[in-house]
DNA sequence: TGTGAGCGT
C-alpha cells in the first residue's frame, strides 16, 4: 500500500516537501499529568471550548488563533462582534481538538495580558440552539416546607 | 469617539 509519509500536506497550504521550514509553531508542554485532575473551581464543565474575555478591542480572530495554536490543535475561532457598531465585544471563543490542550490553554493563558489586555479565560457553557432551558421553580417549597409524615 | 463585565450564529 502506500506508505510513503515523507509529502506533508496541509490543507490550504501547501506541501512541505522539499521547503525547508523552520517549526513556527511551538509546543507548549503543561505539566497535565493525567486527565483525572478535573478542575473543580472552574464555572463550568471542561469542554473543548473555551471562552476567551477581556480581549482587545483590537484583537482579530486570526492573532488570537495564533496566541491559542501553542497549546494545541484549535479548529475553531470567533470572536464575537457588535452588530451595531461592528466592533469587537471583547470575547470569543476558541475550540481546540483536545480538551486537554484546551485545559493547557486555559490554565497558561489565563490573567496573561494579550495586547494590554489582561485576558480572562474559562470553559464555555455548552450553548445548544433550541435546547432544553432548564427553569428552577420553587414548586416543590410547598412539598418541603408543609412535609407530612 | 470614549467604555471593560461577560457566554455566542
Amino acid at each position: 500500500m502506500m506508505s510513503n509519509m515523507n509529502t506533508l500536506i496541509l490543507p490550504g497550504k501547501k506541501a512541505l516537501t522539499n521547503i525547508q521550514t523552520p517549526i513556527l509553531s511551538f509546543r507548549y508542554f503543561c505539566s497535565q499529568t493525567s486527565s483525572s485532575s478535573a478542575p473543580s473551581s472552574s464555572p463550568s464543565a471542561p469542554n473543548n471550548k473555551l471562552f476567551v474575555a477581556g480581549l482587545s478591542w483590537s484583537m482579530d480572530e486570526r492573532s488570537l488563533k495564533d496566541a491559542f495554536s501553542s497549546f494545541g490543535e484549535v479548529t475553531e475561532v470567533r470572536i464575537m462582534y457588535d452588530k451595531d457598531s461592528g466592533r469587537s465585544r471583547g470575547f470569543g471563543f476558541v475550540n481546540f481538538t483536545n480538551e486537554n490542550d484546551a485545559q493547557c490553554a486555559k490554565d497558561a493563558m489565563d490573567g496573561k495580558a494579550l495586547l494590554g489586555r489582561p485576558l480572562r479565560i474559562s470553559f464555555a457553557l455548552d450553548k445548544v440552539r433550541g435546547g432544553p432551558v432548564v427553569i428552577p421553580r420553587l414548586s416543590n417549597v410547598n412539598n418541603m416546607m408543609g412535609q407530612r409524615s
